[in-house]
DNA sequence: GACAGCAGACCAACTGGTCGGTATCTTCCG
DNA sequence: CGGAAGATACCGACCAGTTGGTCTGCTGTC
């Protein structure tokens, strides 16, 4: 299994890293592998030692960068608060100063590919499924302590709740990157926050 | 400019909608002009003596097909009314009931667009960002109304809340197409019923 | 006969994917 | 310890299929 190992894993993670790259930029059916090899500095031979195809490599994409990155910024964090309207709002913060506007206005990631190949490949469905549906879980769990702790409102609907939030945060990003303005960011963010103080008790 | 008429149009007509069904299934980009000309039973002498191109095509598309049926859905029935909660109740009601469970989790045509191609063409970007914005003006507007009326409260910002409902709506629409669980609707749907809920008097 | 409307053969460019070859490492036997 | 055998990692020419787009020519209507 392990041979000639930290050249080999490395070449592997050079072609994702600019896969995901093309994938975020173009789309997956606008990417192009040709493209990818060059811009990874190597050649078809590598990426189909790697990968049995386009699918796979996007599969690995997904389950190794883009799932390990949502893990970390959002359910991590969530997982270990009953603060959750306190600890959102620091992750929403953090995120708008760690990137640019323009990064921002680019999309999410999840959301791009989501929205692309969900409906073509039942593959990527389940897989990006599995990672909004963990993110969901972790909103839920994070309202549900929030609730025994005091802090959210007793008829607050922790599940309602989750699945909106998740809804809230791609559609505005979504939006934002197709009107290219981050004052989208600040009008959709402050309602958002708005509806999140009316959950306190 | 007009020669042998009816039919011509109609053949221009025939084209645009198949394009508008390739488009909503497989994206732009994956969408092949071999597939519509044979789709719409017609040829690639038809398609370009109408179009300059796929892009060409694309913008007609938008321009002639997907904007107005967002005008007769959304925008019209907004501009007429001082009652905007209960305008956009009835609007979502009749989408969810005239649409099947599986059309909605097909997801929105104009935000599937906009996720795809905002980012790759900026002629399709500023054309659907034309149609978002109305949408959103149209939401502004009836919320303003809904304010002098005194329906709504003194201290609503029409500008946020309808950038937040446009959000909501292409967020909740996309999640669920991705989940291929209509009871995302229900939830989020309520969510965001509950939030209009606190912008009366 | 002039021209809009359309047909469809044709084209270069590119796509994802294959495959024989090579170079470098690991393993194991003597 | 040497060195052959074998596996792993990678190269890049090559392939069939498809793409968006062109162009010549036919046809029906003014």
């Amino acid at each position: 299994m392990v041979s000639n190992p930290k050249a080999a894993v490395e070449t592997r993670m050079r072609i994702m890293q600019t896969a995901f790259n093309e994938f975020y930029r173009r789309g997956f059916q606008g990417a192009s592998l040709n493209r990818i090899v060059e811009e990874a500095s190597t050649t078809k031979g590598a990426l189909f030692h790697h990968f049995s195809g386009k699918s796979d490599l996007g599969h690995a994409v997904i389950d190794e960068l883009l799932y390990p990155e949502v893990k970390a910024v959002w359910i991590d964090p969530l997982q270990k608060t009953d603060q959750p309207i306190e600890t959102i709002a620091f992750i929403l913060n953090k995120l708008v100063s760690d990137c640019s506007g323009d990064r921002l206005c680019q999309g999410c990631p999840l959301n791009n590919l989501a929205q692309e190949m969900s409906p073509l490949d039942e593959d990527f469905r389940l897989r990006l499924e599995r990672i909004y549906s963990e993110w969901r879980e972790a909103i839920e769990g994070a309202f549900a302590r929030g609730m025994d702790a005091g802090r959210i409102k007793k008829t607050a609907e922790p599940k309602r709740i989750a699945v909106f939030l998740v809804a809230c945060f791609a559609g505005t990003i979504g939006t934002a990157k197709n009107a290219q303005d981050p004052e989208i960011f600040e009008l959709s963010g402050g309602a958002l926050m708005e509806y999140l103080e009316t959950q306190k008790v």
